[in-house]
DNA sequence: ATGCATTTGTCCGTATGTATG
DNA sequence: TCATACATACGGACAAATGCA
């Protein structure tokens, strides 16, 4: 999947929230792993491009990934992308 | 020397280590030298010949050659190859 | 003299990792 | 949180020099 491709409509991430940003963030991508609306062993958009798609920054995304890959989601490889694994 | 003749096993380079892949990499090569394993005026295999087997970039490659050039330790010559230095 | 293969050299694009303000 | 910069790493493409048939 490539953003640009129509898939789900871009969330809206509140940054008021007593929830951090990364966390809906991540909460986000991770409830539509849960949907089956990103398959497992997919590549993700780059951070930079998911900050841009999200509307938020990427460091945050960062953090979201870094969320992520302690929930054991995803799995970053340098130079490559991050991915979502397998199971 | 070539790869595939069998001197030494394939060292194992850790790309999630705090140390960069390619001084790993030049440290091995400095290390091979030091221990006479690689004799003085001697070609080293082709830049994407190391890469292949040592499962790193050419590009990753040519920044440990850059760096062993550096400490004196080879010299490359254009079209011909990188050659372990006399003293 | 003319190709062809080999090798180093250069550049670009993409991506993660780290650090700073 | 955000913006920016730099280092590291990979992949592909192309150029330049060398050597050989």
């Amino acid at each position: 999947m490539v953003y640009g491709d129509h898939v789900e409509d871009r969330p809206v991430f509140d940054a008021a929230s007593a929830e951090p940003l990364y966390m809906q963030v991540a909460d986000y991508i991770e409830g539509q792993v849960k949907a089956g609306n990103i398959a497992r062993g997919q590549r993700l958009p780059s951070e930079r491009d998911m900050g841009e798609y999200y509307g938020v920054a990427y460091q945050t995304v960062r953090r979201a990934m870094r969320e992520l890959r302690e929930r054991g989601l995803v799995e970053s490889v340098l130079g490559k992308g991050t991915f979502i694994t397998k199971k």
